[in-house]
DNA sequence: AGATGATCATAC
DNA sequence: GTATGATCATCT
């Protein structure tokens, strides 16, 4: 047994708002999915098992989680206050062949066009099971965070074709940074080097930072 | 405390 | 290794 897709956007609108207010716990017992005693093991649960419950298609598909309509799923843990706990993934930098790429055809911006947001209470003191879900909602970028996310974008990209991969650090980007994105830190890939050999490096990802996302969440809420 | 760097599971 | 889902652990 498995969910069946949302067929239109309302659909899953109204998916999301009949779980807001649930626990993760519970809704695990309902769809039969263990809930772990901690994350430690299993930092991806909670994403996958909200995937589940709404009926995403994709899977580990490189598409929209929802393809059919469009919409990217992201859980966001926030903190008591509503504040985002951690940074959100966005997708893998690409390391080589990034001349002539633009942010138009970025796989970020293609990320970022339509998501539909999921706080969760997630502070580490409370157990899995324990975590409340919170109202959902449906973002798209607006003309100044596309911008904003653009110049980011662009600034890191920048230094990646010019072969500077191993200068980038967490602490470059306004609202997006590139972090490591691997299973550890003895992992590497192909990347462009100083000379423009061709190097191996640590796999980097997009992630918005919690003051990017926390923006969102004050449009969102405090309206 | 908050942010950066490191890491975990799974499918292919 | 890459792509999906992210949070953990450590350092400042």
């Amino acid at each position: 047994m498995r969910v069946i897709k949302p067929h239109s956007i309302n659909e899953l609108m109204q998916r999301v708002n009949n779980i807001a207010g649930m626990t993760l716990g519970q809704l695990a017992q309902q769809y039969q999915f263990k809930t772990p005693e901690d994350l430690l093991l299993e930092k991806g649960w909670a994403g996958q098992l909200i995937e589940y419950v709404l009926g995403a298609t994709a899977g580990s598909k490189p598409v929209p989680d929802f393809e059919d309509l469009g919409i990217e799923l992201k859980t966001l843990p926030i903190s008591f206050k509503g504040k985002p706990l951690e940074t959100t993934f966005v997708s893998v930098t690409p390391l080589l062949n990034v001349t002539g790429m633009t942010w138009q055809q970025s796989n970020v911006r293609k990320k970022l066009a339509h998501v539909l947001w999921l706080p969760i209470l997630g502070e580490r003191e409370i157990t899995p099971f324990d975590r409340t879900i919170g109202s959902g909602f449906l973002w798209q970028p607006s003309a100044i965070q596309d911008a904003q996310l653009q110049r980011d974008w662009e600034e890191q990209m920048e230094l990646i074709a010019l072969g500077r991969v191993d200068e980038i650090s967490g602490h470059l980007g306004d609202a997006m940074q590139i972090r490591p994105k691997a299973a550890n830190s003895r992992i590497v890939t192909d990347a462009i080097g100083p000379n423009g050999q061709i190097i191996k490096t640590l796999p980097r990802g997009f992630y918005l930072k919690t003051s990017f996302t926390g923006e969102i969440l004050k449009q969102q809420f405090q309206l």
